[in-house]
DNA sequence: ATTAGCACTACCATCTAATGAGTGCTAAAA
DNA sequence: TTTTAGCACTCATTAGATGGTAGTGCTAAT
């Protein structure tokens, strides 16, 4: 039995049964792993010793592989479909695999000529880039990419409008820093006249402009909660009205562009994985949950197969990063492939993209 | 040789080979032509005359059916996949089966109630309307599902405001009568004060008010043709700002929803239609130019497998209809799916699904 | 520690034969 | 004249059988 000569210094003093965080593979099983992996994100087929042996820079016979991927097989990095096939990767070792991706590799200059044109077009609404970076995205990636709209709370107002559209109907236009005009309509019991609806929207500008939607709603509260007020026409109107206003209606979007091509891709070939991915965008609340993470942490964020829990996305990896504008993170962005995809090429990608994306933003906010 | 003796009178005075409109089956083939194409519309497998002569009413022997059947397959109405397998319509024999629909099937009333929820959610954007309604559609069809946004051209302004964002950007924000905020940035060489801002609003308010936005393109450049304008200052800015603000920048939109729905029908299986399918919804324009055309007529639009000219959508069908609110028809939704597609489900479904929408969309337009 | 060699396994493409659903044609029945 | 029964024929699909191939694990030699 082999198994533990395959463990670097650190495992073998904590034990081949350690924490799996501390296990270091020696260097040529890493050179083996990786080469699988490199292998079978091109190929998408098991990969075999012979072959290996083969591609694989250092002479190593395919008996001696062999035995490595054994040792590999046994670690749970590899699996096999049957007794006579090649291996496979497994979540574990795509994992191991990204981890030890050190340089990102920059994106060709050929396709940030294509990425840098969403900038292009102006007086476009935030809505529009959004959705040509992530038909961009999908475009140059081949799978399906999400972008999750900037969030309301965290953006800041930059003006309110009121607009009187019937005796009891209110259009509300909220202008964010960020760019970004939500509008919505409030209804409210007593009419109010036009010129009345503009004081109370220049007090609310006053009072709250540059704050952030969710600090407008708290002192909104205290006005409220705050018994003297009450005695104070405008300021009472205004209150009540920009209480509705500033209520959080929009629970945050997500554009989804080029679903379709995953099902181009060999590994969702099967009716039920297709069935399951159905499934997955069709209730976004998911995926949305998972943009909402990683717009909270720096970097790129990648998950792996079973690392993301929830079930019609198994088979596959998200890689997400946000974008921003140069004040606040705004939402992110990202691409649902398989997990055989090709990490370094993706990630890159996504992170680039990401880059233009909150340059474009960024150009566009009204700071 | 038969042939002739299925063509009613009116065809066999003109000749066999007279206008196809004017073609009339005898009572016989067209329920033997009626029953394959329903059959196959369930089963999507072909139909072969013992099975018809077991599921169909009348009485009829194989033989007998045989003969109809090849009669049918000679005047084009059915094609075979090759010589020994049942039969299959062809897109001429469904123009047939959908031309010969009296009665449009009402929609269960277990359905209806699925589709009235669309408009419970008070203050809802109006593509947020759309969306819920195409998303709905697609759900209950199980196909894809288009819905254009109404188009800006024909709608009539509600009111527009002026911004001031930066020395050199204005944020326009126009309001139509359906509803629709459209916003955009324009640039501007000379900085205005937001009073000033204001004024000009307010003047383009009182001047442009319930007219369409085309009138208003076309007032404003009778303006800028007129010289004597140009000594009024306000007026002088208020138009050359207009212009700009009116400009038609918003090429329509169209949301699609439902796409992965036709991989899941057996019809678009091979690879190559699943290749044909992304590239037509990726290239919006020519599914949009489908949905503008029936914008322009009243009823339901049917078109059926090559009767689009569009390559990329060939072996589909398309239901179409038009949604307005109490004013102006406003744009189209639809229903991509296979031409073997149950027409009388669907073209009712399409139908209820724009009467609910154009309901829902009317009590939220602002007249 | 590495490698060559060998027996073994399972998939895959190809071929064959059998099955069966379907047709067209012809001649008999209605 | 219309309908039907019967028969020969076609072609897709299926199940076995077969040989080839890519892979493995194990053992013995290097």
């Amino acid at each position: 039995m082999h198994g533990d000569f395959l463990l670097g210094k650190k495992a073998a003093v904590t034990g081949k049964r350690g924490l799996l965080e501390d296990m270091v593979l020696n260097e040529r099983a890493q050179l083996v792993l990786n080469s699988i992996i490199e292998n079978y994100i091109q190929s998408s087929e098991p990969i075999g010793s012979r072959t290996l042996s083969k591609s694989i820079g250092v002479t190593l016979s395919p008996a001696t592989i062999r035995n490595i991927m054994s040792d590999l097989a046994e670690l749970g990095f590899l699996i096999q479909t049957h007794t006579s096939a090649g291996r496979v990767p497994t979540d574990k070792a795509y994992r191991f695999y990204v981890n030890s991706l050190s340089t990102p590799s920059s994106v060709p200059e050929q396709i940030k000529q294509k990425i840098t044109l969403v900038s292009t077009e102006q007086g476009m609404q935030v809505e529009g880039i959004l959705a040509e970076a992530v038909h961009m995205l999908a475009d140059l990636t081949k799978f399906a990419c999400v972008v999750s709209t900037p969030k309301a709370s965290v953006s800041r107002l930059q003006r309110i409008e009121l607009i009187k559209i019937s005796e009891d109907r209110i259009l509300v236009i909220l202008v964010t820093k960020a760019g970004v005009v939500r509008d919505k309509i409030i209804f409210v019991k007593d009419s109010h006249s036009q010129d009345f609806l503009n004081s109370v929207a220049s007090f609310l500008n006053e009072k709250f402009k540059n704050h952030s939607m969710q600090e407008i709603r708290e002192k909104i509260h205290q006005y409220l909660v705050d018994d003297r007020n009450r005695y104070h026409d405008l300021l009472a109107q205004a209150v009540r009205l920009g209480k509705k206003a500033f209520e959080l209606n929009n629970p945050g979007e997500m554009l989804i562009d080029g679903q379709m091509n995953l099902l181009l891709d060999s590994h969702f070939h099967k009716q039920s994985s297709v069935r399951s991915l159905i499934d997955a965008f069709n209730q976004k609340s998911e995926i949305m949950k998972i943009l909402d993470d990683s717009m909270r942490q720096k970097g790129v964020h990648i998950f792996i197969g079973n690392e993301n829990d929830f079930e019609h996305l198994q088979g596959c990896s998200l890689i997400m990063t946000s974008y921003r504008n140069n004040q606040n993170v705004l939402g992110s962005i990202g691409v649902v492939g398989p997990t055989s995809m090709d990490y370094k090429r993706i990630i890159s990608m996504v992170e680039y993209t990401a880059k233009i994306l909150s340059e474009t933003i960024t150009e566009r906010s009204y700071d």
